[in-house]
DNA sequence: ATAAATCAGTTTATTTTATAAACCAAATTC
DNA sequence: GAATTTGGTTTATAAAATAAACTGATTTAT
């Protein structure tokens, strides 16, 4: 009845960053960051972990001086948020 | 952008429970155990927690000789509930 | 030029959470 | 009447989230 829901989804900063990777194609640390509205380090850990999952592929390259960390959500990363999506409405009790 | 997710109601199994409950009016521990099909330690605990925030009320009665523990969700709760699945629409990045 | 502040992060430490394991009292079954 | 089951609670442990401190390079102000 309930579908359990993939842990390294179930997290509301993992999630945010999914689900804007997954409409955005590519975004920095720095966009994440203001999107999300998350601490660096907290946000650091979490594209680790993600990373780590293979939900998104991280890569970093200097934009100017400066260095710049880019984030893209892998297809794998897609198919899991869209279960979790789906899995989510278990438990939304709308219809029963 | 991202609004906040209710802590409490973030959690797999509180919401499950809460999920049930909104939906049901009422169940009792055992009842809640087989829906979630969680161990009876963590479902305490959690029912403690639900307890404690002011979104469920526990009432322990005996269903002739054996002891039952039931449930009920708040208004407290319910509005909770709906504000949480609320806040969840800015994750599922379906509108933008 | 250099000291101070800022940027773009990472690492480490601390607190909180979730979960499992162990336990308990009463009732039931063998 | 001994062992098992029922309906839980309590305690211990593993995992997570978060914050705080730090780094290394870069601007900015003096």
């Amino acid at each position: 009845m309930f579908r359990r829901l993939d842990p390294l989804l179930h997290s509301e900063l993992r999630l945010a960053v999914m689900s804007t990777l997954v409409s955005v194609d590519e975004a920095d640390f720095v966009y994440l960051r203001t999107q999300t509205g998350a601490t660096a380090g907290n946000l650091s850990v979490q594209l680790d972990k993600l990373c780590e999952a293979g939900y998104i592929t991280v890569e970093k390259v200097f934009k100017g001086k400066k260095p710049c960390t880019n984030c893209i959500a892998t297809e794998k990363g897609r198919k899991a948020f869209s279960e979790y999506i789906d899995a989510l409405k278990d438990y939304l009790s709308v219809g029963k």
